[in-house]
RNA sequence: GCGGGUGUAGCUCAGUUGGUUAGAGCGCGGGUUUGUGGUACCUGAGGUCGCCGGUUCGAAGCCGGUCACUCGCCCCA
């Protein structure tokens, strides 16, 4: 170690910024108790398959974003890079497949070999919710509304978008992805390289692209929308509505696609453009097909992930470490005295700190630094009739109280 | 993984075409006599100029490499 540092996209979080982050997550947390999601927590590593299998061999994650590592008995595992799969297998695992429905939230840190930007770090920490077992379209919706809700209970939802697309079911998806295929092959020769490669490998993900010249191409391409059959179609029309029922606005965009294997129907992104290009805060899905990827039974899911590091970004509350009272006493003797008045208050429930040294002058000066609102004050004419002086530091008025007194008056 | 920008004190930044002991503001510590802060004044600490190498009599400034951050691409939360 030639320096000390954290290694590269890791970061530190220091109070102001933990701060923000214990506020999205509790927020989170908080308003997905009331949907009736409970918190489960899952381990950080797994063995590589729970990740490789769902996510698909030719997803970015799983051939150049992952940290893969090989443990003492050769077990070949990987540091989680998503929530989803993780908590589909400990839901199998503990065989609630028996009883259904089941609701999940959790957070907890993520790790991807990435290229660090502004809101992209390789230990990113996410926050997400899974519903299993439900088919119904309503629990699409309910999804949705639980991450609007907390988008909105952290003030930030009208600085977001949410983006909405259905992929199908797998026979509406194996159709269009058979027309679209078809329609693409005509411009083999003008698609981006990317491009290229995926449209034998997963042609939707050219939707995605940002390639100007991919863009035009796709302009006139199929419309998934078109090749939905009867089911898929009305449920997508369900969902929306019952988006309409809750004035939650939404852009139908044809062209998202998650770019994980797993999803299927609905598709939904919550974007911010406050964060340059890493604007996706929040996203999900439906994907059905995952617990049986995973070798489980077939169990249906819908869920999304938050990106907590994102979201800490845009909230506003400033930290501020707060005090009720700071205590000054007027001799290093005088110290030990206040030490029974601070358990006191801290059994209250007031915080307070003692300042040790330096003259009473400095004493001031430094609880005025910290923005105290009172000061406890103890010398020799207060210990001789066995009472504290209680000044408040906005006025400067004080006061010779009891202890009892004084607390009566940091109540108000 | 690809392309652009940046890197001087805890923070925000100066530092002239390379030239002695590298500066400011804010913040931090101490002080302006006796038990009282917010203002003012005095004073102090803190930098191997991201790191390594090269050019030069001499590099914070030039060149090369490297690391980190940042912006865009890719991808995604």
């Amino acid at each position: 170690m030639e320096k000390l540092r954290t290694v590269r996209g890791v970061h530190d979080l220091m109070p102001d910024q933990l701060h923000k982050h214990n506020i999205v997550i509790n927020t989170g947390l908080d308003i997905s108790e009331k949907y009736n999601y409970s918190q489960i927590e899952i381990p950080i590593f797994e063995f590589a398959e729970v990740f490789t299998k769902p996510l698909g061999k030719s997803s970015d994650i799983v051939t150049k974003e992952n940290y893969v590592f090989k443990d003492r008995s050769e077990d070949e595992l990987m540091l989680r890079p998503e929530g989803t799969s993780g908590a589909v297998r400990a839901f199998l695992n503990a065989g609630l497949v028996q009883d259904l429905p089941q609701r999940f939230s959790y957070y907890g840190p993520m790790f991807r070999y990435e290229r660090p930007q502004k809101g992209r770090l390789r230990q990113f920490k996410q926050l997400g919710v899974e519903c299993l077992g439900l088919s119904n379209f309503m629990s699409d919706i309910e999804v949705i509304s639980l991450g609007y809700d907390f988008l909105e209970k952290l003030n930030i939802s009208d600085k977001i978008e949410l983006k909405i697309n259905t992929l199908g079911d797998f026979d509406s998806r194996k159709d269009y992805r058979a027309a679209l295929v078809n329609y693409l092959k005509d411009y083999q020769s003008k698609l981006s390289g990317d491009s290229l490669k995926r449209l034998w490998t997963n042609p939707l993900r050219i939707l995605d692209s940002k390639s100007e010249v991919d863009k035009k191409i796709i302009r006139d391409a199929p419309n998934i929308l078109d090749y939905l059959n009867f089911q898929s179609k009305t449920r997508f029309e369900s969902i929306c509505k019952g988006l309409d029922y809750l004035n939650i606005k939404y852009k139908i965009d044809k062209n998202l696609v998650r770019g994980l294997d797993y999803y299927c129907h609905t598709t939904f992104e919550f974007i911010t453009n406050e964060l340059g290009s890493q604007g996706t805060v929040l996203a999900g899905g439906r994907y059905d097909g995952l617990s049986k990827i995973l070798g489980g039974t077939d169990i249906p899911g819908v869920g999304w992930a938050a990106g907590i590091d994102r979201l800490a970004l845009m909230i506003e509350n400033k930290f501020v470490n707060k005090i009720d009272v700071i205590l000054i006493g007027q001799t290093e003797n005088t110290n030990f005295l206040l030490l029974p008045i601070m358990k006191k208050l801290t059994q209250k429930g007031f915080k307070s700190e003692i300042i040790y040294t330096g003259s009473i002058a400095k004493k001031f000066k430094k609880a005025n630094k910290m923005k105290a609102p009172y000061a406890i004050i103890l010398g020799e004419e207060e210990i001789n009739q066995n009472l504290i002086k209680f000044k408040d530091l906005k006025t400067g008025s004080e006061e010779l109280l009891n202890l009892n007194q004084a607390i009566n008056k940091l109540k108000k």
